[in-house]
DNA sequence: TATCATTTTGAGACAGTTTATCAATTTCAA
DNA sequence: TTGAAATTGATAAACTGTCTCAAAATGATA
């Protein structure tokens, strides 16, 4: 665990600097236990983390999480009615594929769906700054 | 108003009637309102229609914008942390360009962009059900 | 048209999720 | 080491949407 996340670790603390916030122990736990996940929600990171901390307060959860959102290790993602943290630290944008039967998320990256986009936006006078992309459906297994 | 939106009264009608429910006035009413939007909130809903009828509660408004779910006329739709009804009666898929600035909603479809999403979820070993694809940016006016 | 079982409504309680408040604690620059 | 500023934890509050239930409306039937 020691030389482990270092990168994200200097990233936060990067994104700290610059706004004159401060390293605590909760953000460091939090951080390690984040890095940890794909895609978590802020209450399951709430139970999973008071196992060792229990006077951990998911207000805490939430602003750290919204702060590694700030500093561009998370992203905050809505899916159905669940808004799971996205770990974003070690990969650039992708979009999802979620299976409704057992929650699996696979993630990806398709090029030619984004210059689409992009040509869609354009031909509306649009100037995209973000998108989402969500694909509902049955994984292999679930299929069965 | 007294032959307009007559297919879609029809719709709820033959909805109502296979599941043993029963047309009052506020479906009415609410149904003519939802026809007249192309994309709204329960709540703007509720505020609308509570200048012509301070009684129509707001549980009866999401009641109903879901029972019109069902029937086909309308889809939910989480845009950014709101859930807007949208009109589908007289149209099918689509997705949608959002202006981050004034809001503006267009729908567009494409093609290539759905048989793209097909490859990639086969590839994927997935059969999708639903997507969603929202495009978040400014419109021409509001890049200005 | 009157009857009346069934459905619907409106008001507010309630639930789930996220943010705001604030006194006490911790951090870190000087 | 000190002390101003930031952070924390507990909990209140905000927000969105659903549930409850007594009263009212609907519509099939007589
Ligand atoms: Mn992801
Ligand atoms: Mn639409
Ligand atoms: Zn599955
Ligand atoms: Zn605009």
């Amino acid at each position: 665990m020691a030389n482990t996340h270092v990168k994200e670790m200097q990233a936060l603390k990067e994104h700290l600097g610059k706004h004159q916030l401060k390293l605590t122990r909760q953000r460091e736990l939090i951080l390690s236990a984040f890095l940890r996940q794909e895609h978590i929600t802020a209450e399951a990171m709430y139970h999973q983390l008071a196992k060792s901390d229990p006077h951990l307060g998911l207000a805490t959860i939430y602003r750290t999480l919204n702060l590694f959102c700030d500093a561009g290790l998370a992203q905050a993602r809505h899916f159905g009615s669940q808004t799971k943290y996205d770990n974003v630290s070690h990969k650039g944008h992708h979009d999802h594929l979620i299976c409704t039967g057992c929650e699996k998320i696979v993630e990806f990256e398709n090029e030619e769906i984004e210059r689409l986009q992009e040509e869609v936006a354009t031909r509306n006078g649009f100037t995209i700054k973000t998108h989402r992309l969500e694909l509902y459906g049955l994984c292999s297994r679930c299929r069965h």
